[in-house]
DNA sequence: GTGAGCGTTGCAATCGGTTGAATTAAACCG
DNA sequence: CGGTTTAATTCAACCGATTGCAACGCTCAC
């Protein structure tokens, strides 16, 4: 009834006619305790409702007991499906979950130079950020166990995985696709390509993209690129300037699915008829893109998740594990948006 | 070079020639050391790149510097949107966001009952639950700072906010507005309105919804209720029901928009053109309503995280504050899928 | 009967901060 | 100039667990 303090280890160690160091190693299991000691002592802790306080198990094993995870942009759909990943498998372990949101440039750099430094946390996982040469050099410093789920550094150093999507083969075999349906005016909408997040992904597609349509002997129109910040509404205003392009493109490459869908609306507004008129394809396979019909590539956003965390479990319980670099594969899924050009 | 311990409080008093005290004071702005001391210890504190542990802290100080975010589902989203708004705000405080997912309903059970007793967090944010009256005498035990955040409990004693929507009354207007429209035959796909999570937003929705309809002297037909577990898909399986119904309804009201979304897709499977011959509603204002020019009921999502965590700091900072139950607004979006019912 | 060995348990230091009380030094005042 | 106030700092206990080491009681062997 009273507000009663909280049951601290004294207080089962004084009730069981133990000391303290007893009780610690009962609770943990350890083989030195006698059965009975054992048995007796978890009696008096359930009878207390002793459970014991997770701040100083901390500080005393000099660990934190929770990971923390750097991700920018959480409620876009395909990092909060990563996420969800993450949460599922973390959920399952004795780890706490804090979480950094990223949402401007700022944000980024202090997380990424802060967030290993403070202790706060026994390992990190980093979600479609990648490193600057002179954040990895520091970031290898930290010497924390660190995944990077959809992000990657060639020279990260220390306990660092990566489980990453080959962006630039997923970008180029997309492009081949569109090829192969016979497109060869194919526009592209993606993020800025130099941008303050660093963002890389829609950078590399674009490089598969230009690289398919070289060994396709297509030149690439720089004229049919299209950056602009990520969202649908950009993603629409890029679209409509390449489908007011003397020479429209018949395929727009976007890409991402949010991307994509701002094209469709641009191409909804300028009558063009989705697939006759124009081709559109995405990336990502969010649940919009399955909704719309949209044809996208998929890749494993769930399970890149669940497997950073897996592999940082790995390496919190055996220090020793060595590095893995995973390349998660990708998929194409055809829906209704893309066919061979009209004519 | 080498990997030089973590710089300790004590390194910094040797350092500055203080005691540990001292510097502990300086750290926290303490008015009792002198400028000059202060001035001497921050410049040793910048050159040992000092940063104090705070899992320390926490032990010493008996609070945790963080807060625990209960949430089910969070990748839904509407929930993502409310999370949005409580990370943005936390983000600028102290605190850190301790995040437990709920995808069952033991994990429901288990972070109602198990979070707020073991001092993990100095207060807790709960998304989207309703405590069932046991749980809520228990929470009141814990006299932990708890704010609800669309959820309510009537007798939550203790500090405990509340920021809700009122969906009866969300629900009331939304179907006036179809009645309005000049429909009577009005179907509602929503959730199970018994369900083991305990929600009971749609539940609510639906009460509103017979209200308007006893207002108005219309009927209520059992044959127009589909409850189902929430999700695109299987809302497209009720609204197929509907539509199969021998005197099918000329309106669905949709206690979601992922649900009204797969109304849309029932009604496009059944050849029925929306709104011409069904009118669909959503509720929440998501972006898929503005993709798809989903007529729906637009609820604060972020607005409420953020309020949530405003009135949690508050109540962190100082204890005393009142309790405070605060409804938000909704507001009716009219897009394209509602008109007057045909004939 | 004494010492070695084993299984248990207690003791006390430790993790890295915070904070109330004690202490010192400077300042002020009649 | 002694006494008292005031400011600044140190000291040491404390938060609540963990853990290496010492110590104890017992058994068994020689």
């Amino acid at each position: 009834m009273a507000p009663e303090k909280r049951v601290t280890i004294r207080d089962v160690a004084l009730a069981a006619g133990v000391s303290p160091g007893t009780v610690s190693r009962a609770m943990n299991d350890s083989p030195l305790v006698n059965e009975d000691t054992h048995r007796r002592i978890m009696r008096v802790v359930e009878e207390l409702d002793y459970t014991p306080n997770v701040v100083a198990r901390r500080l005393s094993l000099g660990k934190t007991l929770a990971v923390g995870v750097i991700v920018p942009f959480f409620t876009r759909p395909s990092v909060s499906e990563r996420l969800n990943g993450v949460v599922s498998l973390l959920a399952t372990s004795q780890y706490d979950l804090v979480i950094h949101n990223i949402e401007t440039p700022e944000q980024r750099a202090s997380c990424l130079t802060e967030i290993p430094f403070n202790e706060q946390a026994d390992g990190i996982l980093s979600i479609s950020l990648t490193p600057t040469d002179a954040e990895a050099e520091r970031l290898a410093e930290a010497d924390l166990p660190m995944v990077l789920i959809d992000g990657d550094h060639p020279a990260l150093k220390g306990v660092h995985h990566q489980v990453t999507v080959d962006d630039v083969a997923g970008g180029e075999a997309t492009t081949r696709y569109l090829i192969e349906l016979g497109h060869t005016k194919i526009g592209f909408v993606g993020d800025h390509h130099d941008n303050p997040f660093n963002f890389t992904s829609s950078r590399d597609r674009y490089v598969g993209y230009q690289r398919a349509l070289r060994e396709a002997d297509i030149p690439v129109r720089a004229e049919y690129l299209e950056e602009n910040q990520h969202g649908r509404r950009l993603a629409r205003e890029s679209a409509r300037h390449l489908l007011a392009l003397d020479d429209r493109p018949t395929a727009i490459f976007a890409a991402s699915d949010t991307q994509a869908v701002g094209v469709l609306e641009a191409a909804r507004e300028a009558g063009l008829g989705v697939p006759d008129e124009l081709s559109v394809v995405g990336y990502d396979d969010v649940e919009i893109a399955d909704i719309l019909g949209l044809t996208t590539r998929r890749q494993l956003l769930f399970e890149s998740g669940r497997r950073g965390v897996e592999l940082l479990l790995q390496t919190l319980e055996n220090p020793g594990t060595e590095r893995v670099f995973e390349t998660l594969p990708t998929e194409l899924i055809v829906r209704e948006t893309t066919a061979p050009p009209q004519g």
